[in-house]
DNA sequence: TTAAGTGCAAAATCTTTGCAAATGT
DNA sequence: ACATTTGCAAAGATTTTGCACTTAA
């Protein structure tokens, strides 16, 4: 079900616009998460910064993407793969940060089950590991 | 092993400064995380703002303090009760971040061991749970 | 045609850097 | 006395907002 980015837009009352489909595309082909500052380099002659904020934020709150905030505090997107309905994400799996090339990745490992203190609530949950990649490990 | 926030700076070879020793009590006389904007807050009236940057990033280089990035890219600082030496922090619990009240909690569960990928190197791991709290559950 | 989306300029924040003055030891 | 540390000013970076122009449907 690799769904291409032009049916995504359609699917999600969104118009088919240049910088949304450079977008999707940047993020599909991907084997790990983007960074936001990643994304502006690749498509910094294309696509203006606000443009850029904008687009990444609709893609959020309609759940066409996943937003991981790494150790670093940097934004990453990745397309949701598992069940999303707009805000409100169920991606309970492993992410990776290499702390080398900085990408994230997201592995395909579930959280184990946690239990939290009586008269917490909890909402979701996100497990980030970090260190080095397999890519990473190969080179050096 | 309530150590005073004087003895502290002695053991990590730091001056008693008027600065340091209001961040340290502001952060030790808490049950949870907090978080930098918070700290500006409390502190700013005495404290400069580019002097809380540089203190935040001594303690935590030393090792006096964890650093935790929550769900929304903002820094959260706890005081570092597990053996950390510097540079290298020992802080693998489950962190809770609540989506009301924004404050991040250091709860005393263990994180699950995970294996990760061959090829893979972990190095750090967090667990990061969101929702409600036990106080802002009381009050609703 | 027209509502939605983009790009630019500009404001508002957040974070870092440089340096002179102040302070702890 | 002297190395550290602070506070201010100013540079750099990130993120948001407003608005006129463009474009997909």
């Amino acid at each position: 079900m690799n769904t291409a980015p032009k049916d995504i837009l359609t699917a999600n009352d969104l118009k088919q616009t240049k910088p949304r489909l450079l977008v999707l595309e940047q993020i599909m082909g991907r084997d790990a998460a983007v960074s936001q500052p990643d994304l502006e380099k690749k498509l910094g002659g294309e696509v203006d910064r606000v443009t850029l904020y904008r687009t990444l934020s609709t893609f959020e709150e309609k759940g066409i993407l996943h937003k991981i905030i790494d150790g670093a505090g940097t934004a990453n997107f990745a397309i949701c793969h598992s069940n999303c309905t707009s805000h409100h994400h169920h991606d309970e799996h492993l992410h990776f940060n290499c702390t080398q090339c900085k990408k994230v990745y997201c592995l395909d490992i579930k959280i184990p089950s946690t239990t939290i203190p009586k008269n917490f609530t909890m909402e979701s949950i996100q497990l980030m590991a970090s260190g080095i990649c397999e890519n990473c490990n190969i080179k050096s």
